[in-house]
DNA sequence: CCGCCTTTGAAGGTA
DNA sequence: TACCTTCAAAGGCGG
């Protein structure tokens, strides 16, 4: 990444938006903060209401069907801004994180934490998004000061930290030093607890073996259990805990993107008294765009580091081990009707098989040609497609 | 109650 | 190596 450049090809993506905005010249893309939101609102509402009024129009569409390859490019959305700018007044230095910067939760484990502990039950949902007014408490174990920007090679930072981690997963990095974490948190970790299964590094509330909570592991279906909180059923749902005792899920750690959403999202509702998330996202993406490297370069180092942290805590976990808890239900749903044997002529169509003849290899049904007993007596296996 | 929507980036898998 | 797929957060909404 240019604004990594220390590490010789940090793992931080977005290499091509970056070097477009570089190309594009977008420092003086500062826009007022609320003239932003009111355009971002424009542009999203009229976008709904062309996808509804409009059908298709081919690049415009910033839909379901608008992914990468068809995104509209970053210098329209900037040249519409500029555009916009002639009647808006220019921040001198609009820096979003000019004069705070929040932080995240993993550099800000002590305190947040603690108080998390003590939230009310209704809180069951780990709060990140924290400290947004003001001076953060842990603001001095950032990296780089509130006021300060990133700076590429922080100089407490090891060497090898600095570097492409890749899939290397430091085994015995004091990882106290590098997030200031107080004596008794995570600096205890000793390296033999690299190896374990997170599964038994985690207590039943999702607590590492140090006391501190982490925000990546949340327990599975807590949602569910705080509904039955709420509804009165809590020696039920106790009860059912108590039986059956669930592994907490390691969460993905964040991207630079998740982490700028997490901390801009409660202001863009805010500000558009929009609460649908797919709309506030489609906001917080195009301001993503919007932002300079330097501050785009905050992110990409909050989630290098997070990355990190997440490594050394949970050396064995890999993101393979949350993959395919939806799309599997999802894909076994397909196949299960896809050998539904109660409709082989379906089937057979959508192979664009012959009704008559063809063997229909991903549901094994027979053609009409065939006896009803053959199917019965399965005297082999048709052969595969 | 579950999945979709919508965004970007990281990581794993495949060709 | 390029490309594809999945997941991470969020909350409203529809089936």
């Amino acid at each position: 990444m240019p604004q990594l450049s220390s590490g010789g090809g940090d793992d931080m993506g977005a290499n091509d938006e970056m070097i477009a905005f570089k190309d594009e010249g977008e420092q003086e893309e500062k826009i007022q903060e609320n003239a932003f939101t009111e355009r971002d609102l424009a542009d999203l509402k009229s976008s709904l209401v062309n996808e509804s009024e409009i059908s298709q129009s081919p690049g415009a569409a910033v839909g379901p069907v608008a992914r990468r390859g068809q995104q509209p490019e970053p210098r329209c959305y900037v040249e519409k801004h500029r555009e916009h700018l002639n009647g808006v007044t220019k921040q001198q230095d609009g820096g979003m994180y000019k004069t705070s910067y929040p932080g995240y939760p993993f550099l800000m484990l002590p305190d947040p934490y603690l108080q998390s502990s003590s939230m009310p039950p209704s809180s069951n949902k780990v709060s990140v998004v924290q400290q947004s007014h003001g001076m953060h408490p842990l603001s001095s174990l950032l990296p780089y000061g509130p006021n300060e920007h990133f700076s590429p090679s922080p100089p407490h930072l090891p060497t090898d930290m600095s570097q492409k981690t890749g899939v290397h997963r430091p085994q015995s990095q004091d990882i106290s030093g590098f997030y200031s974490l107080p004596p008794g948190s995570v600096g205890q970790i000793s390296p033999s607890m690299g190896w374990f299964p997170h599964s038994l590094m985690l207590g039943p509330s999702g607590m590492h073996p140090t006391g501190i909570p982490h925000p990546a592991i949340v327990p599975p279906s807590a949602k569910q259990e705080h509904d039955h909180y709420d509804r009165g059923m809590k020696p039920q749902g106790e009860a059912k805990r108590e039986k059956e005792p669930k592994k907490p899920v390691i969460k993905k750690p964040l991207n630079a993107f998740m982490l700028y959403m997490k901390e801009m999202r409660a202001k863009v509702i805010a500000e558009c008294t929009l609460k649908e998330s797919a709309a506030i996202n489609q906001i917080l993406g195009r301001r993503w765009h919007a932002l300079t490297r330097d501050e785009q370069a905050k992110y990409y180092e909050l989630a290098r580091k997070e990355r990190q942290l997440h490594m050394q805590l949970y050396p064995s976990w890999s993101a393979r081990d949350n993959y395919g808890k939806k799309k599997r239900r999802k894909r076994e749903k397909q196949q299960d009707s896809n050998t539904d044997p109660g409709s082989p002529k379906k089937c057979r169509a959508r192979f664009g098989l012959n009704q008559q003849t063809d063997w229909c290899g991903p549901c094994r049904c027979v053609p009409e040609t065939l006896s009803y007993n053959l199917q019965l007596t399965k005297i082999g296996n048709p052969p595969k497609h």
